[in-house]
DNA sequence: CAGCTCATGTTAATGGCTTTTACATTAGCC
DNA sequence: GGCTAATGTAAAAGCCATTAACATGAGCTG
């Protein structure tokens, strides 16, 4: 018996609890992290986490359907998270559109690679989009970040040669998840790469800007 | 007893055979593909290969080490038919780079959606690259038709004005992963878009091109 | 504070999967 | 024909997901 606690946790290590935990749900999205960082979205089990947060394998159910619930929970805080470093980078074009849409590219890398754990369970876990309108919702506001941020770039532009907004935010979003999906992170499971991804997608969009007849600064 | 058949199988259904299987290998690979196809590399099991193989559980294990090989075999050949689908596609720029490269984009996207099994397998399986040489040399078979690309494109242009090819053939290879990899295929699990994704890369490289300061034709 | 009730945990069990070990069969080769 | 290595099978251990029946105690109600 004794669910004893593994090594080390989010929390303390040992501290004792009676029969009830307290805060388990908070306590098993954390495991759940951890372990995803730890062996991937495929290697994560319910059990282990279970096992992490200090309780019996059935516990967890009394928070979450099943393993994939407990997935898709995580993904949803991942694109909360990625919503408010995104709108924290992008500071609403300040002071000047593309500074801050160049914030934007390198806060999105960032963000994948020192949150990878976040990332694959949003990106690469499988998890239908259909099941969870939540899940959907928080996905189209972290992406409403780099909407508005296309929507400013556009709007600096002469009306007549002036794009649709939707499409140069789709491209400057798969752009940066390509880019961060192929190379982002250190990871021995990706590809390397000859320069930093930072400036690969910096000179992407400055690139693709040019293309789009934004005139940018010399440099 | 009676590892019985499924009720359909990539060979036809019930084809007896003795002891030996006579081509268990090939049988397992094509088996994977097709549950990878119904419910994601995650969902893909060892066992299930072998029932549908139509053999016991423990005989995959002679001829992979464990369901990871598998996995790795199975995106092992998926690199080398997409670099055999881009090269056709690309055709070596035949009749006209500009045409070839959009030729190329829509044959990257096609993979991703005809191929879904294939296309998880080789990029979101979280398959260690750095486990099989072989599957990052596929790999980079696969990248080079692009890097190919690039060089004719740029060779196009004034030698003066004419970007770095590496930097080129990464740009359009991370715009056309994102793009298919975030509203590649039908998928529930994935968002759909107000277009075809196939125009929003073929829009994407055009204005890459453009500000690259390629000339493309009016249009 | 007593008692009730419901949320939260535990136990125990079922069934699947992975992987290993010992054994069986047979294809290919001399 | 007979040997050997390759290829399968059987059986078992250990882990996981999931569920049902039962236990605990937190918080409300009076």
């Amino acid at each position: 018996m004794s669910w004893s606690k593994h090594g080390r946790g989010a929390e303390g290590p040992g501290e004792p609890r009676g029969y009830h935990h307290g805060n388990l749900k908070e306590a098993l999205l954390r495991a759940a992290l951890e372990l995803i960082a730890q062996k991937g979205p495929a290697g994560f089990t319910f059990a282990e986490a279970a096992r992490w947060a200090g309780v019996s394998p059935a516990a967890p159910y009394r928070h979450f359907r099943d393993r994939d619930e407990l997935l898709a929970n995580v993904a949803l805080r991942g694109f909360e998270r990625f919503e408010t470093v995104l709108a924290r980078a992008w500071d609403d074009g300040r002071p000047e559109p593309l500074a801050a849409l160049d914030r934007l590219g390198k806060a999105y890398l960032e963000f994948a690679r020192t949150e990878p754990a976040y990332y694959s369970a949003m990106f690469e876990a499988g998890i239908p989009l259909s099941a969870s309108p939540e899940l959907r919702d928080a996905g189209d506001r972290a992406f409403a970040v780099l909407r508005g941020a296309a929507e400013k770039i556009c709007a600096q532009m002469p009306p007549a040669k002036r794009p649709p907004t939707l499409m140069v935010a789709l491209h400057i979003w798969s752009l940066s998840h390509g880019i961060a999906s192929l190379f982002g992170r250190g990871d021995a499971a990706r590809r390397t790469l000859p320069m930093a991804a930072e400036e690969l997608l910096e000179a992407g969009i400055l690139v693709y800007l040019r293309g789009l007849g934004f005139a940018t600064k010399p440099g």
